[in-house]
DNA sequence: ATAATATGCAACCTATAGGTTGCATATTGA
DNA sequence: TCAATATGCAACCTATAGGTTGCATATTAT
């Protein structure tokens, strides 16, 4: 009973690394929930009920970016950023794949310690 | 149009924070897949085929095992270390859950667009 | 034209994540 | 009993994540 994950999602997985990193931290995730209904919103106006300077925040657009959770547009002076929800479907899909797997393989461990492996 | 995400999932966003950051390293997602397959593997096991030593492997573990994504057991000098598929696959549901409101709030702001609001 | 606004850029600081080494302790096998 | 094995504990190192400040630049409003 070695392993039964098949590698092509090992390699999913791990290039999914960074994008569940940007979901690790506090800061983003408020940011994406203030994006959640799908408008538009300026740097300035991300920034302006957090404690945080707008540098700050600017760094974690950024990184949300990077990862492709939003997507930033230039309009005149200001850079407005909307949610890109189609990227989080993919992760949650992802981790929905994964889980399966797992269960998966837990079911069949079960299946065959039940059956009195060995016999 | 201001933030149509309840409150209490933005706290549940929040509190699971830590679980996306555990999941947010490459290190840590190669141990979850390697023990993938339901069995129990000692921390000398995980080390084994890694260029880490056993203190790095061992602290990633401890993360693991933080929020809930393995379960490690004593037996005799070994302690061995299972999957946990259950806190895997609520990330998932989760995430799952966040995707479909944002998906949702994007709907109802595309139809209150081509609606053409403001008539 | 000029002042106000919005952002970008870069240097800098501090905490901590992620790794190592060395040694102590518990358990098992001969 | 004694040696080998498995882990725990703690100090330490280094890179970097996350934050700040200061200043430059682009755009808009008066």
């Amino acid at each position: 009973m070695s392993t039964t994950v098949p590698q092509n999602l090992v390699r999913k997985l791990q290039r999914n690394a960074p994008l569940f990193a940007a979901l690790g931290d506090g800061v983003r995730l408020t940011l994406l929930t203030r994006l959640s209904d799908g408008g538009l919103r300026s740097i300035t106006t991300l920034s302006e009920d957090s404690s945080m300077t707008r540098q700050a925040i600017t760094k974690h657009l950024r990184i949300l970016e990077g990862v492709g959770l939003v997507r930033g547009i230039r309009r005149g002076r200001e850079s407005l950023f909307q949610i890109e929800s189609k990227r989080l479907t993919e992760a949650s899909d992802l981790l929905g794949v994964i889980s399966r797997q797992w269960d998966d393989a837990l079911s069949r461990l079960k299946a065959f310690v039940e059956d009195g492996a060995g016999h």
